[in-house]
DNA sequence: GCTTTAAGTTGACACTGTCAAGTTAATAGT
DNA sequence: ACTATTAACTTGACAGTGTCAACTTAAAGC
């Protein structure tokens, strides 16, 4: 039973050596598409069919990838605010620092939200979808200290709040990414504009106005 | 002369023939790594290396495809705001159009922003950057009519407000077409609070707020 | 010590983008 | 009208891909 136990980590443990080789050749090589298992099984030094023995397929093996950049992402945001006190600094420090590690590892960033096979969402894994729930985590109980301790005005809810700010720092950096900046440095500038913004606008957010009459008249025009 | 000019506007027409097919198959089959020529081929009762005659390689060819793509956004946005006087009802109408196209069409939106082969735009072909940058312009123009009639207040240049609202816009797309978000309805009302938020946030905008000494402070720490 | 099971290798298959060589059709020159 | 030239297109081949069946080798169970 012991003995179970250890072959079982045995295999976990080889598990993720393929997965740290796999990273090493995703990024060396730069895509998905140079990371082929023949490449994988000379970083490995095993044979090109030797991982099916542990993923069933390749996408399999790019959603554990996956996974493994959310939890690498969420490091970097836990590291960001660790030892800051006030939420609204922390928060700050939170997405510019998001801002930074997606521009700075593009490969890695891209692995997350790009090249997604299955945008439904079906034949994600339970581990996919913890680590990337995780992530998102820790930016909505940033802003739900924020709210709390008062230093966070808004009548919006935490929830809701977090997409934006998610919404609008993954906005930064898959634009820059993906090169649709026309100078490169305009991002650096544009960071704490975009959060300032965000942070403006939320405090004097008219929930009313949000979902306006106004807006739904038109709706309605277009069916 | 005349001939010369016939068999060249023959030439263009055939390769809009084969974008034609392209973007049929594109669409069809869901992706770029479906889109194969052999695929192709079929649906124009080619043989797969015809395509070659009008495009160096696979990748120009989809440059070629992208750069549609952006004057199909750009005719989004154009029809949006047509009939439309007001500048600020114009700027709510553009955005939430985007969004909604982006969202319908995610295919077609992902040949845009994902799957960029060259992040750094060195062999981008004058076609597509002009195509990306009219699609912009439609929204920077709006902003800066908007200000000038002011009914948009803000101390914020038309540039950098453009690009946080296209930041936004398409950070929101993004996510939801990568299926990032849990639930499918949200971003319908994501999408107002979004635009609603930005406008208030640029007219509580401070300028010397947005890129603060406080936050010059951090930067040196991390240099 | 023998059996069973897991790990890993190898060869093959159906694909892919790309290009050289060959073929066909249309145009240009005289 | 006949030939030369050129453009459009096809075909076959090559290297590379993910995937799987068959095979070999090593370890674990009893």
């Amino acid at each position: 039973m012991a003995r179970k136990k250890d072959t079982e980590s045995v295999r976990r443990r080889k598990r993720d050596e393929i997965l740290d080789a796999a990273m090493t050749v995703f990024e060396k090589e730069g895509g998905l598409e140079a990371l082929s298992l023949r490449k994988l099984a000379a970083e490995l030094s095993l044979s090109y069919s030797a991982p099916y023995r542990y993923f069933a397929s390749k996408e399999e093996l790019v959603n554990a990838l996956r996974a493994r950049a959310y939890r690498w992402i969420e490091g970097i945001m836990l590291d960001a605010i660790e030892g800051i006190e006030s939420p609204e600094r922390q928060l700050e420090t939170l997405a510019a620092a998001y801002i930074r590690a997606g521009i700075e590892r593009p490969e890695r960033y891209a692995l997350m939200f790009f090249n997604v096979d299955d945008p439904s969402g079906t034949r994600r894994s339970l581990e996919l979808r913890a680590a990337k729930h995780d992530a998102l985590d820790v930016c909505t109980r940033t802003i739900a200290a924020a709210q709390a301790c008062g230093e966070m005005p808004t009548t919006m809810d935490p929830l809701t709040a977090s997409h934006l700010f998610w919404t609008a720092a993954h906005g930064l950096v898959s634009l820059q990414v993906a090169g649709q900046f026309e100078m490169g440095r305009s991002v650096n500038a544009l960071t704490p504009t975009l959060i300032h913004t965000l942070r403006m606008g939320m405090e004097h957010y008219d929930k009313a106005a949000g979902q306006s009459p106004r807006n739904k008249r038109e709706e309605t025009r277009h069916g």
